[in-house]
DNA sequence: TAACATTTGTAGCGACCGCTACAGAATGTG
DNA sequence: CACATTCTGTAGCGGTCGCTACAAATGTTA
């Protein structure tokens, strides 16, 4: 995992994977079938331990302007945690696809759809409740927050510290409409 | 340009921009030096066709929403112009440059820094004006917009409609604080 | 210790990368 | 027409890619 979220799946070669696990190219091809297979395991995993999280606590918030500055600042925190790699996996692997019709690229256009969709509902549920003024393009306002959260990711990659991508939260929070 | 303009810099093949300009790779080289050269020369082309004019009007406008309504505009223009490739040369090849340590990658991180420049100085230019309320935090405010910016360019590359795009923009124009 | 099943490392497959040596074709000049 | 110069196409350089055949090493049983 560490070495796909350094690189990115495409920039990433087998010869590094097989240096950072320790073993041999026969050996991860018994163990996980394909790099590609690898990949979609190591998505898998990133997804529940880092980002499965963070939207359930974005799907639990029912103050929707919360939800969204707390979404934001988890956000931050994921791409930016000590420790870890900058930046998001899914993200960097998924920008620059080569090659548009594999599973690898069917699963991370899943990923950010879901996104998106999970953004509208919540955005339609603050239309009902009265928190979002209604005639809110809500497709558009969703595509627009997951635009940010995968700018983010690449600032954060690009190297841009947390302070500025904090400050630049603050900004795209006024997009966000209330009532 | 247009090779580049499809795949990016690095997806692209030192074959796949022979066979569209018609020539062989020795011609290619004994005219344009490398592959990196010419992708240096066409990006300077590229930047002096289609975005200078955005970014000329952009600082011409002294209505500083204005301005910006009009940037997101012609930005959405240059990206889902029809007869000319999605999305934008420099964004898609710079988003996931494996190596950070060379002509191309320094060209294209000044490009970006000039337009978190320039947007910036129109930014600090509102609130002198009076447009734009003081205490704006103009350099987070900057990278929120060329985030967007490069954010619609990777949407308009994976093929979100003209249309989606332009309402995405309504709502990026959210961010900009008048008084 | 002897025989087996499993795992590992070596070495290399064909394909493509950016790039170039070199010879033949095309061109302009007297 | 002969010639010098420029250009072009073939063919291939060393290197890396994802991936694998195969044999040596290892661990597990009797």
């Amino acid at each position: 995992m560490d070495v796909f979220w350094e690189h990115g799946y495409e920039a990433t070669s087998v010869s590094q994977l097989c240096s950072g696990i320790g073993i041999n190219p026969p050996s991860l091809y018994a163990a996980f079938g394909s790099k590609a297979q690898l990949f979609l395991d190591v998505v898998d995993y990133y997804e529940r331990t880092y980002w499965q999280p963070v939207w359930d606590a974005f799907e639990r918030e029912t103050h929707v302007l919360t939800a969204f500055r707390r979404f934001f600042d988890d956000t931050v925190d994921v791409i930016s945690a000590p420790g870890t790699h900058l930046g998001c996996l899914v993200t960097l692997s998924s920008v620059s696809l080569k090659e548009r019709d594999t599973d690898v690229a069917r699963a991370l256009a899943a990923i950010g759809e879901d996104g998106v969709r999970c953004i509208q509902t919540k955005l339609e549920f603050g239309i009902r409740d009265g928190q979002i003024p209604a005639g809110t393009d809500t497709l558009a306002l969703a595509h627009a927050v997951t635009v940010v959260v995968d700018g983010l990711a690449i600032r954060a990659h690009d190297g841009v510290p947390p302070d500025t991508l904090r400050r630049l939260v603050v900004a795209a929070m006024q997009m966000i409409p209330d009532k």
